[in-house]
DNA sequence: CACTTACGTAAGTAGATGCTAACGTATCTA
DNA sequence: TAGATACGTTAGCATCTACTTACGTAAGTG
């Protein structure tokens, strides 16, 4: 939990969450999505999110694929959200997130 | 809001935070909170988390009260939602809350 | 005025962090 | 086997960070 704090912590860490929160990418081709950083800088940022969770990785012959681990992603979530449960507060909070529901789900 | 993430990041911080979650205190009374750290570091700790708009400041004669700002809280909040917001995983997502929701809210 | 209280700020330091360049290592192909 | 590909890892460096000590300052008290 801590280290998915600090791992979010870092601009780079976040914007490499995202290119592979909905698709499956080789290091390479993530490395490539920056133009203002080596592929090295790229794979210890890839090792700090694994390390704490936050993306998988699979072999596939001599590439390796990551993806976002949306699982570890809700834990944080939660997390920010216990902060709400751990006070009176939290009936405020419900009110805005009913407000902020009205046009966004009915189930 | 980049600044928000990296201020979590330090779980000394988050300590801070939940101390001024539902009530407001002055730095010295948080400070003490603290057996291994001297007054000055929370100083700066907390100089961290005003420049992040995560606590507010109120004075009172010679002491500073300090309290958390749920607002700034809260759009910590959604920034991560967006992560499901961008992709067509939300329907996971959802169906997952929806889990969560059973034995908490009816509206 | 001097003195205390409650706090921020500056200086200095040990350790963490993000980066590049260079090297090491599986996996595949010929 | 040799060589290319895709990647991790190491060494070294500049910068950042959390901390302590020491100092500066505004607000209250005598």
């Amino acid at each position: 939990m801590d280290a998915a704090f600090k791992a979010l912590a870092e601009p780079r860490r976040r914007e490499i969450l995202k290119l592979v929160w909905s698709r499956e990418l080789p290091a390479t081709e993530i490395a490539q999505q920056f133009g203002d950083v080596t592929r090295s800088a790229v794979s210890q940022h890839l090792s700090v999110l694994r390390e704490s969770q936050l993306v998988t990785e699979r072999r596939d012959g001599v590439r390796r694929l990551y993806r976002a681990n949306h699982t570890e992603m809700n834990r944080l979530r939660r997390f920010l959200e216990e902060y709400w449960d751990d006070s009176l507060e939290r009936l405020q909070y419900l009110a805005e997130a009913a407000e902020r529901e009205k046009g966004i789900s009915n189930g």
